[in-house]
RNA sequence: GCUACUAUAGCUCAGUCGGUAGAGCAGCACAUUCGUAACGUGCAGGUCAUCAGUUCGAUUCUGAUUAGUAGCUCCA
């Protein structure tokens, strides 16, 4: 075989790659276990799966057997050869293979039906593939997990097997390295070994925040207040429980009520808030409000509980209680599309200070909705034309908008490269008419204004989880937990650190100091652990010198500082909100 | 919620083919007064997740429950 170098950096190659391999595993599976039946098998980012219906359930042994059984088809360097059948040929061809018929009869009537065969193996599939199982080089088989049959959880739950594979040894390996290295990122062991936030058996989904975690959610709070100060936020706070009868008018007790909690108050039925969103119906509606007081924009860190299913709980991502830093825009008709735009600005803006990278969704009707057909249309094109004019590109994700109205997603990725979504502006023509809200117009008369959901954090929980992946816990100085750590040489300058400390406290700077009787080694070796931002060496030059000897947890050594240089340096960089 | 897996000291883990458990780190005490990732010695710390069952005896085997992990479903 003429000796060709794969271009594993063109998307097309690599999805072939993968594909072929995962019907090598189809065919290895098939080999093991004939009574397997074969459902489907792509390629996906980074890898490949295949599901099988198998009563035997696949363990870590397996896919050792299995991994071994593909090698033996890679080393018989089988080809892989394209063939067509009409549809009857087809559906009689695959017949003991019940998913595949499934899959063959939801074609189109006159759709080619192309089939690949390797060896003994044969798999309904479009392609395209390698020439060879042959050319397939380093392959990882990963994880075995369920997966509901089409994605329905109605459906029988089949077993999923993952894997990934390479075009070398090396580049798999550096694959699995790379993976191993971003576990280290992961939020729960960072929050863990910073003591960020805890969450215990007694309530599962409902975190505790520890002092390290209280500091950087009060500084996300305040930034989030200034912000919105400057856009013409102004702020409200609404009950967590309110009773059951606004449920009903808000449409959530038809549409949500299976993720909400609920209470008794003097036998009266009351909700805890699965959403803010009629809380601010109540406000805006109290008065009567002028087509020239609009846009209002009323913000909320509102603290919402929601019943997630147990096994989607995950860290600070995915809890049953959390903030979000909401706000209700109610507006005129001819202001939809600058205040969305104005939303989309902001949400750029916070997400580009933390150098993250995002991708935004346009979710449409979903089956379970509110509203017409055209009130929907009209708000979905709001939504495209807003992000159309500003040049924004997004994908569509169809039917997952919220039961009131089409959203905006914004998502933001974790260290393992999953997405989550975080900001979110969800366009309502609903929730006004339930609560009968309105604005006089100029002609005197009452209207309905059109409203707005939105999110920039999402949730405070997630955004936080986010951003210890991100920085791996070194967060930016502003955020910093400890922004200054003194360590002393010896205990002979105890009283130099601690007026050090003193100066830099007072500049508002949050310091720690340790004089303790160790080694430098171990008590630096320590506050590196801790991820402090900034250390300060304090031993018998620096005393006399009236200096620290400063390295940076991102740059590392600085040398020596004078303390006012020390201070003026940190103060810049918190002003600056530097990442 | 579903499928699979996991649960031993504050943390990271070892271990018991069934006879009630260990290490390192952290903590405490003593010693050390030291210059850029771990000084030493000693002490203390566990109902082996919970509840049942089998057994003379269960941390170990079985079942249920709870919580967690991966994925699916669902969502900020």
């Amino acid at each position: 075989m003429a000796k060709e170098k794969l271009d594993f950096d063109q998307e097309e190659v690599r999805l072939k790659y993968r594909h072929t391999t995962s019907h090598i595993l189809a065919q290895a599976v098939k080999k093991l276990w004939p009574e397997a039946k074969l459902a489907i098998g792509p390629a996906i980012e980074n890898g490949f799966y295949y599901d099988f219906d198998l009563e035997h359930k696949f363990t870590d042994q397996d896919l050792n057997k299995i991994t071994k059984e593909m090698k033996k088809i890679i080393k018989d360097s089988l080809p892989l050869e394209q063939f067509t059948l009409p549809r009857e040929e087809a559906l009689e061809f695959v017949k003991d293979e019940p998913y595949k018929v499934e899959l063959i009869q939801d074609l189109p009537e006159g759709e080619i039906i192309s089939f690949y065969k390797q060896g003994d193996f044969t798999d309904l599939c479009a392609g395209p593939h390698m020439e060879k199982t042959g050319q397939i080089k380093a392959v990882k088989l990963t994880s075995v997990a369920g997966a509901y049959w089409r994605g329905d959880s109605d459906r029988k739950m089949l077993q999923r097997i993952y894997g990934t594979c390479f075009p070398t040894q090396e580049e798999l390996d550096a694959y699995l390295a790379r993976i191993e290295e971003a576990k280290k990122r992961d939020h729960r062991k960072i929050g863990k070994e910073m003591d960020l936030f805890a969450i215990y058996e007694e309530g599962p989904g409902f975190p505790f925040f520890m002092p390290n975690g209280m500091i950087i959610r009060n500084e996300l709070e305040n930034f989030w207040r200034q912000e919105h100060r400057k856009r013409g936020y102004e702020e409200i706070k609404t009950p967590l429980i309110l009773n059951e009868q606004l449920w009903h008018t808000s449409g959530h007790w038809d549409h949500y009520q299976d993720n909400m909690y609920f209470t008794k108050i003097d036998e009266e039925d009351f909700a805890i808030k699965p959403m803010n969103c009629p809380g601010s119906m109540l406000a805006y509606g109290r008065k009567l409000h002028s087509y020239r007081d609009l846009p209002i924009r009323m913000g909320e860190l509102g603290q919402v509980h929601r019943h997630e299913l147990s096994g989607a709980l995950h860290g600070l991502m995915r809890v049953r209680t959390f903030t979000q830093d909401d706000a209700h825009i109610f507006m005129l008709p001819e202001q939809i599309k600058d205040e969305i735009k104005g939303v989309i600005n902001f949400i750029d803006y916070v997400y580009n200070l933390f150098g993250f990278k995002y991708h935004i969704e346009l979710s449409t009707k979903p089956e379970d909705s509110m509203g017409s057909a055209e009130e929907w249309a009209a708000a979905e094109t709001a939504l495209r034309e807003a992000m159309e004019e500003e040049g924004l590109s997004f994908i569509i994700n169809e039917g997952d908008g919220a039961f009131y109205g089409p959203k905006l997603d914004f998502h933001l990725e974790d260290s393992l490269g999953r997405t989550w979504q975080c900001g979110t502006i969800q366009l309502d023509f609903q929730m006004p008419q339930r609560f009968d809200v309105n604005y006089i117009g100029s002609d005197g008369e009452k209207h309905r204004p059109v409203m707005i959901h939105r999110v920039i954090f999402g949730s405070i929980e997630r955004f936080i989880g986010i951003l210890t992946e991100h920085f791996a816990g070194k967060f930016p100085l502003w955020l910093a937990p400890v922004q200054v750590k003194l360590l002393t040489v010896t205990e002979k300058f105890t009283d130099y650190a601690k007026a050090v400390a003193k100066e830099l406290e007072e500049a508002g700077l949050r310091v720690e100091v340790d004089v303790r009787n160790e080694k430098i080694g171990y008590k630096l070796r320590e506050a590196r652990n801790e991820r402090c931002a900034y250390i300060g060496i304090i031993g018998e030059r620096e005393a006399e010198a009236g200096t620290l000897t400063v390295r940076s947890s991102k740059v590392g050594e600085l040398g020596e500082l004078s303390v006012a240089e020390m201070k003026e340096k940190l103060l810049k960089e918190i002003q600056e909100k530097a990442v």
